[in-house]
RNA sequence: GCCCGGGUGGCGGAAUUGGUAGACGCGCUGGAUUCAAAAUCCAGUGAUAGCAAUAUCGUGCGGGUUCGAUUCCCGCCCCGGGUACCA
């Protein structure tokens, strides 16, 4: 009886085709369950192991939660704008759109050989003018929309109040004040520019070594006009939003991070000479009496005002040679602080006292207010910055629990201390301010509101969240339905969408920044109705566009006349389970939150947040070799004997090590070999078998022989009629099997599939052993088999006479009065070390069981003639004796 | 530097309201089958000592709490990911 998986598996993917097994119907009777893949981009390479992995895990849950009577939502699509189309047309003249229509129906192809239970018919393509159409239109929701602080929400443009004074300065006045509240803007930016890629990249896009996350090449500054998006408006939201989300905590708190609040206060500092003041952002106000001098950026606008006379040359080299470094040069490496004296002074407005004001790019002007106030006896860097310039430093905070040696360094200004500490010297008599002796937190709010009260100071929040850089320089991406006309004016289509690409034989970008389609002729030049020109835009928005609302075009995906019905929205979303990879905590997954956000106010989605529960997938690797030195050796030179391995030609012994699939060490894994030479229910088993799921682990090729043994067995076992008899069954195996439907339902609801496939192991083994088992029990197992081995399942289940396919066959109710046990068997410890067993009914009074355990004679070895001093007893768990 | 996550047999990994450490699978060893091999089946398999029954040790390291710690607490080490003049 042998397991032929290559005849059983095209078999049942033809019956669900042709059956639209997995037609999701939009039946609200039932309850919705929307899980989600992260769809893929649509690569030449085509599938690697990693796709599966995720994919297995929704399909598993899918499958469950359908026998468990939910109308399952599980969609797949193609996130298919992107580069490397683009770049394969530049270099063959291949249109791109050719390119991904090959690379969709090959992904499409392997996806449907995994007898994945997606829903063809909602099938979604980024790239298609009839998905684009909507992603445009959303793009025109942002620019008609602003962020109302008061209300905490986005509103539409018409509602913004234009102040009375704005009004009298006239329409152009009017339309520049709208168009700094609008949450998309097109103005001058400074943006991170990927020379090898010819395009600007947003700041998420660029890696911590200052390198673009796209090819790797270090990215830098230019200037540049651009579409940038405000999602810094709705920092405060997005943070917020992030509380009630079942998120793994580390991608909460990366966003976090990203997001970046800090509580401070913004503190004016009066200038010697100048009427204007300096406006410095602190998260400690508390430590203004430890503040010996100010630090403007080089970009800061009042430097010109501040230098003196005799220092302007010096000044205006300095900013220079900081203008010309790279954003990674004032950052990464270059530790060593730089700056010069402006020559002027402010006045520190809680001591009195006259403070020098420097120039520095250590300062950036990015966040806050670009200056700073320096406390260099507790923070690092303006410690380093006054010891190099020797600057005064003066210690506030007394370090009481440091040790002597350091606590003297800093209160004498020679150490920085940059923890918790007693105040001291934090009170002046000229200002009448005294905070020492309070806490930290008195000491923060006593300067803050003594700042409030002289007008000179206010709480503030800040965010490190900045602009988000909304558009790149390729053809390959949706177009923006944007015009920009002779006299300058902007504006933004919002009828007659899409804006579709135009037809084009070169793809190559302009030189200094411009767009392929600054190229595209006709397509270009637009007239209204009064004879005006204009050109259309020629920038492309980034791939982030599709994927952020691409979740809400499933429920829905054919409908031209709107985005979606609102009641298939309002029923489907929120998206119950998302899964996919970890590299996309901040950037998909916040751009997502903020377009939902913004639809939200806009009451186009009935839902808040998108995603309620995320789950990560681990990243698979694969098994590499080196020689003892150290050297790689390519997996097609290496031999194994008895579980070691041998390099092919010089026989040395080679060192297996665990490491990324990589084209250059020959170890990448084509799931399509897999499903050719295992089958499909052998790939999505071990996927699921190599460990938890969110764990990163290697691929081992005897591990799928493992799996494969197991549905090989199963297969022998339960597809035999000599093994599926009548009668009553078994009473072993109706126990194990009892135990089995509740611990692979249990595994499946918490995403722990690796324990559940052993659970199913165990089964299997228990059967075989004896031999035979009831139909009733080999239907049971087959449906509790089928969320992870679906063909195989289907094969059983219609040998057993079933004519319908068993996807929606309820899953199996276990009997759990078959598991009440009256006896348990205690392990007996003493001291804490198992020593014996001992088989005590469940209703044994506690002084019958001490008293059967201690006349135990293996408990008289133990007890060497001495009285136990207590007897532990947990029921159903261990016995202990203290002696 | 800071913030997360993780260290358990030869390997992937089980087991945590604190209660028999090593489920399941791989690999390895022995046996059956075979002319032989592959495949399959059966048995064994944490380390050390012992013919064995059995004993001692054992979940990164060092302490602690507890009748009992892989699990909780304190202090370290190592690995992976994120982030970094953000005031």
């Amino acid at each position: 009886m042998e397991y032929k998986f290559g005849e059983i598996e095209p078999k049942w993917q033809a019956y669900w085709e042709e059956n639209k097994t997995f037609k999701t119907p939009n039946d609200f009777t039932k309850p919705k369950y929307y899980i989600l893949d992260m769809f893929p981009y649509p690569s030449g390479a085509g599938l690697h192991v990693g796709h599966p992995e995720g994919y297995t895990a929704t399909d598993i849950i899918s499958r469950y939660k359908r026998m468990k009577g939910f109308n399952v939502l599980h969609p797949m699509g193609w996130d298919a704008f992107g580069l490397p189309a683009e770049q394969y047309a530049i270099q063959t003249g291949t249109h791109p759109a050719v390119t991904t229509q090959k690379n969709c129906d090959n992904f499409r192809r392997q996806i449907k050989t995994l007898g994945l239970s997606y829903d063809w018919d909602r099938e979604i393509n980024t790239t298609d003018p009839k998905y684009f159409k909507w992603t445009q239109w959303i793009f025109t929701k942002l620019y008609n929309t602003w962020f109302d602080y008061e209300q905490g929400k986005g509103r539409p443009i018409g509602e913004l109040p234009i102040p009375e004074e704005v009004k009298a300065e006239g329409d152009a006045t009017v339309k520049e004040y709208i168009g700094k509240k609008r949450l998309a803007y097109y103005d001058d930016a400074q943006v991170w520019w990927c020379e090898n890629c010819k395009t600007v990249c947003a700041n998420e896009e660029v890696l911590t070594d200052g390198s673009h996350e796209k090819c790797g090449n270090k990215v830098i500054r230019k200037n540049l006009k651009q579409w940038l998006l405000r999602i810094p408006h709705y920092a405060q939201r997005l943070l917020e939003g992030l509380d009630d989300l079942d998120w793994p905590e580390g991608v909460k708190d990366m966003q976090k991070n990203w997001i970046g609040k800090s509580i401070g206060a913004e503190v004016d500092f009066a200038v010697e000479g100048l009427t204007e003041s300096l406006r410095v952002y602190t998260t400690r106000p508390d430590t203004l009496f430890g503040a010996t001098y100010m630090v403007v950026s080089p970009e800061h606008s009042m430097l010109d005002a501040l230098v003196v006379d005799e220092k302007k040359e010096e000044v205006k080299k300095y900013s220079q040679a900081a203008s010309l470094k790279s954003d990674l040069d004032r950052t990464e490496l270059a530790k060593e602080k730089t700056g010069v004296f402006t020559g002027r002074y402010a006045i520190n407005p809680v001591t009195g006292t006259q403070v020098p004001i420097w120039v520095a790019d250590y300062v950036l002007m990015g966040y806050g207010t670009g200056a700073i106030m320096a406390v260099p006896a507790h923070d690092t860097r303006d410690f380093e910055f006054a010891e190099k310039f020797d600057i005064p430093i003066t210690c506030i905070l007394d370090p009481k629990d440091a040790d002597e040696e350091t606590r003297e360094k800093v209160l004498a200004g020679k150490a920085c201390w940059t923890e918790d500490g007693a105040y001291v010297n934090s009170s002046s008599d000229k200002t009448g301010l005294d905070i020492n002796g309070l806490s930290k937190t008195d000491g923060i709010a006593k300067v803050t509101s003594w700042l409030e009260e002289k007008g000179i100071g206010s709480a503030t929040t800040n965010f490190k969240l900045r602009d988000w850089l909304f558009s790149r320089q390729r053809y390959w991406g949706e177009p923006f339905p944007v015009i920009h006309w002779e006299d300058g004016e902007v504006t933004v289509v919002e009828d007659d969408l899409p804006v579709t690409l135009p037809d084009m034989e070169k793809f190559e970008p302009g030189d200094g920044g411009e767009s392929p389609l600054a190229n595209a002729g006709d397509w270009l030049t637009v007239v209204d109705k009064n004879g005006r020109k204009g050109r259309r835009e020629t920038n492309t928005m980034p791939q982030w566009a599709g994927s952020c609302w691409y979740f809400l075009r499933y429920i829905d995906p054919k409908n031209d006349e709107q985005i979606f019905d609102p009641k298939l929205e309002n029923y489907w979303m929120p998206v119950d389970l998302y899964i996919g990879g970890a590299e996309h905590a901040v950037l998909h997954l916040l751009y997502s939150r903020f377009w939902h956000k913004v639809l939200f106010d806009l009451g186009v989605v009935s839902t808040d947040e998108p995603f309620k529960k995320l789950f990560n997938q681990g990243m698979i690797l694969a098994f590499a070799y080196e020689t003892q030195t150290g050297a790689k050796v390519t997996s097609d030179l290496v031999e194994e004997k008895e579980g070691q391995y041998f390099h092919a030609e010089t026989g040395e012994e080679l060192r297996q090590i665990v490491a990324k699939m990589s084209k250059s060490l020959k170890n990448v894994i084509n799931p399509d070999d897999v499903v050719e030479k295992y089958g499909a229910d052998a790939l999505r088993l071990y996927e699921m078998f190599m460990g938890p799921l969110d764990d990163t682990k290697p691929w081992a090729e005897n591990g799928v022989k493992g799996v494969f043994g197991f549905l090989s067995r199963a297969h022998r076992f339960f597809a035999n009629p000599d093994h599926i008899v009548d009668g009553e069954e078994d009473n072993e195996v109706l126990k194990l099997l009892q135990q089995t439907i509740i611990k692979v339902g249990d595994d499946i609801e918490n995403l722990k599939f690796n324990t559940g496939i052993s659970a199913l192991m165990v089964f299997n083994n228990l059967a075989i052993k004896k031999g035979k088992v009831t139909k009733a029990t080999a239907e049971t197992f087959a449906t509790i088999l089928a969320p992870y081995a679906p063909h195989l399942a289907e094969e059983l289940w219609s040998i057993y006479g079933n004519e319908k396919t068993l996807a929606y066959e309820p899953w199996p109710v276990a009997d759990e009065s078959l598991l009440v046990e009256d006896s348990h068997e205690y392990p007996v410890s003493f001291n804490g070390k198992m020593r014996f067993k001992i088989e005590l009914p469940l209703d044994m009074p506690r002084n019958e069981v001490e008293k059967s355990v201690l006349e135990h004679e293996l408990a008289q070895k133990w007890l060497d003639g001495k009285t136990p001093k207590k007897v532990i007893y947990v029921p159903q768990k261990i016995i202990n004796v203290v002696i």
